[in-house]
DNA sequence: GAGAAATATTGCCCTTTGTGCAATTTCGTG
DNA sequence: CACGAAATTGCACAAAGGGCAATATTTCTC
């Protein structure tokens, strides 16, 4: 990820074509109505070439989420001395990442899950990458401020209460070409409520 | 789980001899040293009976934690009045569920999924059936006191700065015949910083 | 810019897996 | 005890996973 030169990026783009042919066939046929020879002939490369970039057919789909896109370090935790607390920081994080069209698509992905309960498990396990990315951004932003414990709790606790919309699809009212997502729909209404609770501390 | 005919607890043992085979071999010649053939013969099944249960051999080996014997309904709910705050609730419930035997196998999955990080999913996803259990009993037990996601939420928090310690083992130095996890181990003092934390919020 | 080194892609092959179906065994109930 | 329900198993076959070696492409070095 940090590395870019062509032959990098080539693999990315071979990852992306391979996760997204795997998106779309799992879209338009279900999660079993495909094979990985449907994938990649799809995409043009071969069976074998697939297993060099996922495990299964899940995780090709759940990747096709393509966080990563957002994880460049250096990128996403560079803020303005006033929000300088590590809550503030992981949410407008969270806020920058969930696009619109990732919503859409973790949309799409969680239904998918409800026919397919293997998919979950790479999903969150898509998650928990973005996750660990947020964990050692804010951890190296705040150095020595906290104990390091307490960065993993915090990063836990943020991502943890969020996941809970996995299960049950969200609306994501908003025109196609917005960007950001906006205060309008419903995923940015939970993140109103769960970063409320999180600064008041629950009973 | 609900019901407990002698057949259902056949079926249990079956579950729990395949599983309990698996994580054995898992140890002795790791994730990679056997297959699911290994599995069936050392516990006296067939191959095709494993199916029935499990998806694959990872699913077995994480399901060997057996968080499913304390997820009881009605029962590790019921508390006296003074304590009936959500939060504490599900302290005394974590507290309770997490005993010596299920820490110390959390420790060895945690080094299995180092070698083999397909498996990580499949714990967490162990832990989540627990966190789902967790969940619908405290929202039964407190119905409408609160709004129906703050127990989403609440429970999404506290697991989710829980599962961080699944990135390092941790010491459970406590007799081997001690039932109920204690004071003096890693996991409860972490335990205490993690709900000190959620008590007094995130900043 | 040409050749060498490094790495990505592929084909081949074989073991293991997943699963529908049907047969068989075991268990629960009247 | 006998009948129905449910668990276990065998069989067969499509599909997956992955080691190995060959090939193609990119990067590096001079």
């Amino acid at each position: 990820m940090a590395e870019s030169s062509l032959r990098d990026k080539k693999k990315e783009a071979t990852r992306k074509a391979l996760a997204e042919a795997a998106f779309g066939l799992a879209v338009e046929r279900g999660v079993d109505g495909f094979v990985v020879e449907d994938i990649v002939t799809e995409a043009g490369y071969s069976r074998r070439t697939f297993a060099n970039y996922f495990s299964c057919k899940e995780e090709a789909i759940a990747n096709s989420l393509g966080l990563d896109e957002y994880l460049q370090p250096g990128d996403q935790f560079e803020f303005s001395p006033q929000d300088h607390t590590p809550l503030s920081t992981i949410e407008i994080f969270i806020r920058r990442s969930f696009t619109i069209n990732k919503l859409k698509r973790l949309n799409q992905l969680i239904s998918l899950s409800r026919e397919h309960p293997a998919l979950r498990l790479y999903v969150t396990g898509a998650l928990k990458e973005m996750q660990d990315f947020a964990g050692r951004g804010i951890s190296k932003e705040y150095g020595s401020d906290y104990p390091p414990e307490y960065y993993h709790i915090l990063i836990g606790a943020v991502f943890g209460a969020i996941l809970p919309v996995l299960d049950e699809s969200f609306d994501v009212n908003l025109p196609e070409d917005e960007e950001q997502i906006e205060k309008s729909n419903e995923f940015n209404q939970y993140m109103d409520t769960v970063f409320a609770h999180l600064r008041k501390g629950f009973n």
